[in-house]
DNA sequence: GAGATACTGAACCTATCGGTTCACTGTCGC
DNA sequence: GCGACAGTGAACCGATAGGTTCAGTATCTC
């Protein structure tokens, strides 16, 4: 029952499909050849690209025997917006020297 | 050797831990009285709170016998910034409307 | 058809996750 | 001091994560 805002929360919380995402983002590949970089099986490398693509975040286009991966990061923009709730909170020290300079400015006029 | 980053997301990939961090939000409270909405034992309850402390998404503030928990939201600002290296991609489809219409105007005029 | 290439599936391993129960330590109020 | 309250630690559980190896299936090239 995990919704797919956890599955993609999951998805970039590891530093291997971050990198992932990194190098598609440059445009699409073949799974060989993102895999190459990595040290690790091809078969482990392919267990990554299954969560990302159940996270919805990237697409395979099969030709022949190759498969050709793409980057679709609209499930980020659900985290982006998830996460643009608390941007307030991290910028309330700003905000409250903002305010001070604000005040300040005011005094003086 | 997992990074902050790495803790960051894993912590909100959880939906309760989301939770939490949504009632943290609208001030700091005591552990049992964050924990009491949630159907699950106050012991399986603090080890949500553990992983979101180790991610730096809440501080807690111990007087007498009470823990209070207050939301700590910096943490955030590191996903939303590699988030933010892919905000290109899901605007693409709007910038090639805009695109289409800044054309548009262009020869209209 | 033979051999290389590009994966995939199944089985296995260890570590971690998300949850439980139970026993415990402090601390507060009376 | 005693009982209620707030929270922790340890042990356990089943499921999943992240990795491996090995064997298999298509597909391409010659």
């Amino acid at each position: 029952m995990a919704s797919n805002l956890d599955h993609v929360m999951l998805a970039i919380s590891d530093p291997t499909r971050r990198a992932i995402i990194g190098r598609l983002a440059r445009g699409p590949a073949r799974i060989s050849d993102v895999a190459r970089p990595f040290s690790m099986s091809l078969t482990g490398f392919c267990k990554h690209v299954r969560v990302l693509e159940r996270a919805g975040l990237v697409q395979r286009t099969r030709q022949g025997r190759e498969n050709t991966l793409e980057l679709s990061a609209e499930p980020l923009r659900d985290v982006a917006r998830w996460i643009s709730r608390y941007e307030r909170f991290w910028n309330a020290r700003l905000d409250r020297l903002a305010g001070f300079f604000a005040a300040k400015q005011e005094k003086s006029q």
